[in-house]
DNA sequence: AACTTGCCTCGCAAAAGAGG
DNA sequence: CCTCTTTTGCGAGGCAAGTT
């Protein structure tokens, strides 16, 4: 078993977040394999109970068991405790699942009706609309291998299409969940402005430079030679290497070592307004809040301090709003977490949680 | 004897690769 | 361009050697 790349033993062990759905009182260690084992550079976790009581239990199931002796839960209520672990890990199943989907990977059945949903109305997606679409990006890669030029679509939060297929499952996923005039707008504009000729010209740049050809945004045009493009994909990778390797980026450059200061915070907003606007086309009247203070000693403070920004969308009639991090590495250096703040009808307050859902378990 | 620690395997899911 | 197959990655959990 290879050592993976950038592996450091002296950093274990060290304390991780506990798993979803565990009680409060445990914390988990996570341990790596000595220089003598085949596993060496892989790691474990081991969880202890914080009273001492337990120790290096191997497993959240073990967790559980461990918690409700040590509450001296008789059957039905150990039963109950049991019962929420299990919902609430499925719950955060069903939002990977989601996440996926949204990204246009389903299971074989869910995809092909999605499809058809989409085909129905618009018919097949054809390359020179998705070009039209606005704030998405398109680029052209020739690759003189296979003597093909295929395309990326980047859309407007980031995420990267080379499948019009995914596209076609997305969009027709949507409609069937009542987003359907939106798509139809931005099908119908994008359909009477694109142009078979103008979407050609990509292609013929790419081949025709033995590269990358690009059209951002804004419709501004780039070319650049194969072995550069490679150049600059590997330099994003390493950076993302190191990216990971570090816990949250913004929170070192500003929630930690500035939070205090109110010129800090300031400071860092006024950053996030100039990237959204240059890089991401935002208009610069976007709404940004800062969340921050009053809760030292929460657990999950670090992940909801920061810098939202007020979303189009509207949830239960009131703003919703999403966090922002810098993320050096993305081509606009700023990405959107998937932390959102929002009023909860039925609690009557706002929440900070990981997802725009009445249901979706809150930090705050 | 009971507990702690390190290691290994199994099974699943995601990613990569091969082929039509 | 798309689908099917193979490989890889990763968490859960058990086993066994070492400690107390």
């Amino acid at each position: 078993m290879a050592v993976p790349p950038g592996f450091d033993a002296s950093i274990f062990p060290r304390e991780v977040p506990m798993p979803l759905g565990l009680p409060a009182g445990w914390k988990a260690i996570e341990r790596s394999y000595g220089p003598s084992a085949k596993s060496y550079g892989m790691t474990y976790i081991r969880y202890s109970s914080d009273c001492g009581a337990y120790k290096q239990l191997g497993s959240a199931k073990a967790v559980i068991k461990a918690h409700c002796e040590a509450k001296k839960l008789n059957k039905k209520d150990s039963a109950e405790f049991i019962k929420e672990y299990d919902r609430v890990r499925e719950e955060d199943k069903k939002r990977k699942e989601t996440e996926r989907e949204s990204r246009g990977k389903m299971g074989v059945e869910k995809r092909e009706a999605s499809v058809q949903i989409f085909q129905d109305k618009f018919g097949p997606l054809v390359g020179p609309v998705v070009f039209c679409f606005p704030g998405w990006t398109t680029r052209w890669e020739y690759s003189p291998n296979s003597y093909q030029t295929h395309v990326t679509y980047t859309d407007t939060e980031g995420t990267e299409w080379k499948l019009l297929k995914d596209l076609e499952a997305v969009f027709g996923l949507r409609i069937a969940s009542g987003e359907g005039d939106s798509i139809s707008k931005m099908i119908q504009d994008a359909t009477a402005r694109a142009n078979k000729e103008e979407f050609a010209v990509g292609a013929r740049s790419a081949r025709e430079a033995e590269g990358v050809y690009e059209v951002t945004a804004t419709g501004e045009s780039s070319v650049r030679k194969r072995e550069e493009n490679l150049r600059n994909w590997r330099k994003k990778q390493k950076l993302e290497e190191i990216e990971g390797s570090r816990p949250s980026p913004d929170l070192l450059s500003w929630a930690d070592s500035s939070a205090s200061s109110e010129a800090g915070v300031h400071l860092a907003v006024e950053e996030f307004r100039k990237l959204l606007c240059e890089r991401r086309k935002f208009p610069s009247s976007v709404d940004l809040l800062v969340v921050d203070g009053a809760m030292e000693g929460a657990t999950f403070a670090p992940r909801m301090r920061g810098v939202y920004y007020k979303m189009q969308e509207v949830f239960a009639d009131r703003p919703l709003y999403q966090r922002l991090v810098h993320v050096p590495a993305a081509h606009a250096g700023i990405a959107c977490d998937g932390v959102y703040m929002m009023w909860s009808a039925s609690k009557n307050r706002w929440q900070i949680a990981t997802a725009p859902e009445e249901s979706s378990p809150s930090f705050a």
